[in-house]
DNA sequence: TTTACTGCAAATTCTTTGCAACAAC
DNA sequence: GTTGTTGCAAAGAATTTGCAGTAAA
């Protein structure tokens, strides 16, 4: 699906549910679907404020990332740190998480067994399921080995 | 394991650690190995303020759950509500969880399978798991019935 | 004594909200 | 004109921290 054809999408959408269609709104939208990374409300926001346009407060970030989830153009994810963490969902499918702990590098992986196996598990306990988090915290390739060479990662984040 | 063990083992654990046995830190200890419930950290200092017993500042509170998960004796528990939840580990091996999202009662599951196929996923792309969460978020049978049957759960929490 | 602990209140971090001015429809 | 939006600054919620006094070892 094109850029184009997706940001029609986003303003039909804004008329159906009877919201308005504004600058801010519009260049949210496209720094949104600007990136292929996963970013939270405060990295877009300070993307806003660097780059050229519309000038878009904080309050109407976190306001419009409400609005693209309802309207499912984009997903939250919680990677455990106390942020949320967004992705745009222009041609990805479900997918899990695994959260590099020294350098934030988010990975995605997907089984379907993992899935279909969660899904009887749910059933069996007749519990009906909205959403899931499967996030794996630990170390990337990368960090792994320059951890096991002898410098260190950030051990924060 | 009883609770008079486990607790000389928190005894023990402190002072290889030197870190010091207080009559706040017994407290929080007994109060926590004596629920089978999930609670958070406000919850349990609400429990200690109405409970009797030494005092017990909300500081002195999440101080020391991080020393109860550093020690092993808790694990904490991301429920996705931007609350951190914490369960004990007496006698239970690892599990996964599901969360109402009407009740918010936690209910567990585990299934070998899905540990191996997450195990595989992760050696996969060379990344060394440290940790996981792996939460449904939903309805419960009952909450789903109520919800089914025209009256409403609770649509918060 | 030395070293760590406690309570308190202030600080942090991320996010939400009330409100008055303002812009889309 | 209506109705919904924006920016701002203040409010929230959960958690952390600096500090001065206090208690284990």
């Amino acid at each position: 699906m094109k850029q184009t054809t997706i940001k029609k999408r986003f303003e039909q959408f804004l008329r159906e549910s009877s919201l308005k269609v504004t600058p801010q709104r519009r260049r949210i939208f496209d720094r949104v679907f600007s990136t292929h990374e996963h970013f939270s409300a405060e990295r877009l926001y300070a993307w806003l404020r660097e780059e050229e346009g519309p000038r878009v407060s904080r309050a109407t970030v976190y306001r419009t990332l409400d609005v693209l989830v309802k309207g499912a153009f984009i997903e939250s994810l919680d990677t455990g740190t106390g942020e949320l963490m967004y992705e745009h969902v222009l041609g990805h499918h479900h997918h899990d998480h695994m959260v590099c702990l020294a350098c934030g590098k988010i990975q995605e992986f997907r089984d379907e067994r993992i899935e279909e196996l969660q899904r009887l598990a749910a059933e069996k306990l007749g519990f009906r399921v909205v959403s899931h988090v499967h996030r794996l915290s630990g170390y990337c390739r990368t960090c792994g080995a320059r951890n096991r060479s002898g410098s260190s990662p950030d051990p924060g984040a």
